[in-house]
DNA sequence: TGATTTATATCACTGGCTTATACAGATATC
DNA sequence: GATATCTGTATAAGCCAGTGATATAAATCA
C-alpha cells in the first residue's frame, strides 16, 4: 500500500511479467546456467576481469564465483591467469570455446524469437521496433 | 546458417535479451524459486491440477515436481489431495498462504518496475504501451 | 486372474548457491 | 624491517533444486 501504481504502468508490468515467463521458457535447459551465461557474456563484452570484479555485478557471493570459474575452467569455457603485479589476484578470461558456447546460446534463442516475430502482423512488429529505445533505457536503469 | 535473421528482428532480439537480463536482476533472492513461483501462478490462475499436469509445462521432470510440491506443502504454500475417482492421482492446489506469496513477489517486482517506468520520457512510455499487444501475442505464441 | 500401463514417490547423484573460515600476498605501522 | 592488518581467493559444510533409474500402488486390459 506504499506507492500507488498507475493503471497504465500496471498493464505494462503485467505484459512484462508474461513476456519474461515466455522468454524464460524459450531457453530450456541450456549447457549454461544463468549466471554462467551472464558471466561469459560479460567477459566477452568487456574483456578479462579479476574474480573480485565479477561476483558483485552478477549478484552472487565470492565463493560462488570461485566455484563457477572452476567449473567454467574445467569445461574449457574460461581461463584463470595471474596478475604479475599482485600475487593474490586471479584474472578470468573467456576462451574461444566459451565464445562458441555463448554464441550457440544466443543463436538458439534468437532463431526461436525470429520465427515468432515473423508471425506478428506488420503493425505490431513496428510497435516493437518503436518500443526498443524504451526497453534499452529501462535496461540501462536496471543493470549496473 | 539455417534461416537468416532480418536486421530489424536482430535489433528487437538484442533488446529483448538485454531486457530479460535486467528483469532477471530485478528479482533478487526471493522466497520462491523460478519453478516454484511459476507453478504457484499456474495453480492460482487455473485452479488445482494433477501432479502429472504440472511438470511438463514447467519443463521439469516428474520427480522434480514431486519434490517441489513436497517443499511447497512443507512451507504451507500448496496442498496435496487425492482424486476419489483414481487412487494413484495427487491433486495439487494453492493455499491462501501461497496466494499471498505470489502476490508479494508480484508486488515487489511491480513496484520496482513502476518506479523505473516513471523515469521514462513520455514518448517512450507511450511506445511501451503501444507495444503491449505485440508482447501479449508473442507471449501467447510461446506459452502453452 | 495375471500382465501391463499409469501416477507418484524414493534413491543416489550433481550443480549452484549460502555462510564461515583459512591462507597467502600486499600494505601499513612502529 | 619485523609484525600486524587488510585484501583476494580458496576451502569446507550444508541446503536447495534438478537429474535418471527404479520402486510401488492403483487402474486397465487380455
Amino acid at each position: 500500500m506504499a506507492t500507488e501504481i498507475k493503471p497504465d504502468d500496471a498493464r505494462i508490468i503485467a505484459g512484462f511479467e508474461r513476456f519474461y515467463e515466455a522468454l524464460r521458457r524459450l531457453t530450456p535447459r541450456s549447457e549454461l546456467s544463468l549466471t554462467a551465461a551472464s558471466t561469459l557474456r560479460r567477459l566477452e563484452r568487456s574483456g578479462p576481469h579479476r574474480l573480485s570484479e565479477l561476483y558483485a555485478p552478477e549478484g552472487v557471493s565470492q565463493p560462488a564465483m570461485t566455484q563457477l570459474v572452476t567449473r567454467l575452467e574445467r569445461e574449457g569455457l574460461a581461463r584463470r591467469s595471474s596478475d604479475p603485479a599482485d600475487g593474490r589476484v586471479v584474472i578470468v578470461s573467456i576462451t574461444e570455446e566459451g565464445r562458441d558456447a555463448v554464441a550457440r546460446r544466443r543463436d538458439g534463442r534468437a532463431r526461436a524469437l525470429a520465427e515468432l516475430l515473423e508471425q506478428l502482423p506488420e503493425d505490431e512488429h513496428a510497435a516493437l521496433l518503436a518500443a526498443l529505445p524504451a526497453l534499452q533505457r529501462l535496461g540501462d536503469l536496471i543493470i549496473d
